[in-house]
RNA sequence: GCACGGGUGGCAGAGCAGCUAUGCAAUGGACUGCAGAUCCAUGGACCCGGGUGCAAAUCCCGGCCCGUGCUCCA
């Protein structure tokens, strides 16, 4: 029994081998906070949440760095618009971003580095691509020349560097004036006087969109570490660009173990875009799903898959996630033992996660668990596997106070209920279906939905 | 065009050589004044064509179709 990734650049399943036994140096890539967080952050963070937590249930010591991309271009374009400093607009969608992550249970990270704090770290890097000859200054920038290195092309998506050169078309003549070749990327950009810049040997301006990556993934770790995520669009460019940095300043190889890319979020069949109109946030998708029904749903696909956020779908979830808080619930309150098979579920549910990750087998376990038991050995399988592992139940102090509301909600209305309950028995027994339907729906009224059963009728609150 | 990933029952979605996936929906039954809930049971699938195996959704070859990427993107 060992844990094995799916590892993008060698296309395979491999078993985890850490650079120091015990230890995963994970680092994934963060948001660039121009807007509210979208699902398919959502999707992304879960997916290394749940990474995270797995790693440190199998025993490790995970170092867990994300970053945020503080200064970009469209951070600048909304905060000239709003009139007001970048950091504004940076520091307003990284806390919507905290705000919803933490909604959904997602464990902090153990570093948020920031580029704007970050600057040094770069700029070194930078100064020492030039000096090995990777890099040179063009009029408007530092870029990274793809031709000192060219057998790191194509690590992570199989393209030549033919191929890219073919299928770049008509966007060549768009990217930096001062490249020699068009697949060279900006390391610095050279800015304007007017947009935030800092100095550097080359100029005022700022860091181009991948280096930070490296300098804070080098900062935090050294020359390698073992695990680097992210969204499965940034493979190309981003990441090979970080290869090319990374390795090419440092000399080790490789930066990265295992890289790890999570699938896209789909809305009713198409690809979630702003340009399709179906572009949607957290918080909006919160107005109609629970955080954590949310989580479900997006834990319920194995994190490599494409995953389609249909109604039906969402719905779902929804529906596994009350039941599974309920029979916690229910479990929670119980004192007795419920002498099912737990430890088969829980191998059947670390075979799962250890086969890289695979939280819908997993989740299937939990569904098992939920449906046929309830105990007080259920409650603590449960709080392990769907609520420390999986992260899909609220804490056991929440459902208890959720009961508790409901007991005294309950208790409220019982007198009233039971005294028209029994009204309504003499009444059914002597067939006058018209005023038992009248009681029944005076209770509905109430909120109190009534379920004949047979010994006699039992209700509860909607 | 090239690269990568896919095509599984009504729907969603695992499995990736032999053993009921699962959930929702459906059907039959129990219960029932009706409704609801619950319980029991049942049917139903592996894109097409070849190949290798005692055995193929599962491996190999060839098609067809779909998604994503190819310098905005998690």
């Amino acid at each position: 029994m060992a844990l094995r990734v799916y590892d993008t650049r060698s296309r395979e399943k491999r078993k985890l081998s850490t650079l120091d036994d015990g230890k995963v140096r994970m680092y994934v890539c963060g948001i660039t906070p121009y807007s509210p967080s979208h699902l398919g952050h959502a999707r992304c963070y879960l997916a290394f949440d749940m990474v995270h937590r797995w790693l440190e249930a199998s025993g490790y010591d995970v170092d867990y760095v994300q970053n945020f991309t503080d200064i970009d271009d469209k951070i600048l374009d909304i905060s000239d618009s709003e009139g007001v400093e970048y950091s504004v607009v940076a520091n307003r969608n990284i806390d919507d971003y905290l705000e919803v992550m933490d909604a959904m249970n997602v464990l902090r990270a153990d570093h948020y580095p920031r580029v704007t704090d970050t600057i040094p770290e770069i700029i070194d890097m930078v100064s020492t691509l030039v000096d090995k000859g990777h890099a040179y200054v063009g009029d408007d920038g530092v870029y990274f020349e793809i031709d000192t290195a060219p057998e790191k092309f194509g690590q992570l998506t199989g393209q030549t560097l033919e191929m890219v050169r073919a299928g770049a078309g008509g966007r060549v003549e768009d990217t930096g004036s001062g490249k020699r070749d068009h697949r060279d990327f900006a390391l610095w950009k050279r800015v304007k006087p007017s947009e935030p810049s800092w100095d550097s040997p080359w100029g005022a301006g700022r860091p181009g969109w991948h280096i930070e990556c490296s300098a804070m993934s080098l900062k935090h770790f050294g020359e390698q570490f073992d695990i680097h995520g992210g969204g499965h669009d940034l493979r190309f460019p981003h990441h090979e660009a970080e290869i090319f940095q990374s390795e090419c300043c440092t000399g080790s190889e490789p930066v990265v173990g295992y890289w790890m890319h999570n699938g896209f979020v789909n809305v009713n069949g198409e690809k979630m875009s702003k340009s399709l109109g179906n572009f949607r946030t957290i918080r909006d998708a919160f107005e109609h799903h629970a955080p954590l029904a949310l989580r479900y749903a997006l834990l319920s696909v194995p994190y490599r898959n494409p995953i389609d956020l249909t109604p039906e779908f969402l719905g779902d979830a929804a529906i596994h996630y009350d039941r599974l808080v309920e029979a916690y619930g229910t479990s929670l309150s119980s004192d007795t033992e419920s002498n099912s098979d737990l430890s088969g579920a829980s191998d059947r549910f670390t075979a799962a996660m250890d086969d890289d990750f695979n939280t819908r087998a997993a989740i299937i376990e939990v569904q098992k668990v939920v449906a046929s038991s309830i105990g007080s050995d259920v409650a603590i399988w449960l709080e392990e596997h769907a609520g420390n592992i999986l992260g899909l139940l609220p804490s056991s102090d929440e459902v208890r106070s959720g009961l508790a509301q409901i007991d005294s909600a309950r208790a409220e209305v019982a007198e009233r209920v039971e005294s028209l309950l029994v009204e309504r028995e003499a009444a059914r027994k002597s067939s006058d279906w018209g005023r038992a339907d009248e009681i029944r729906d005076e209770l509905v009224s109430m909120g109190v939905v009534v379920e004949d059963g047979q010994d006699g009728p039992t209700w509860h609150l909607a």
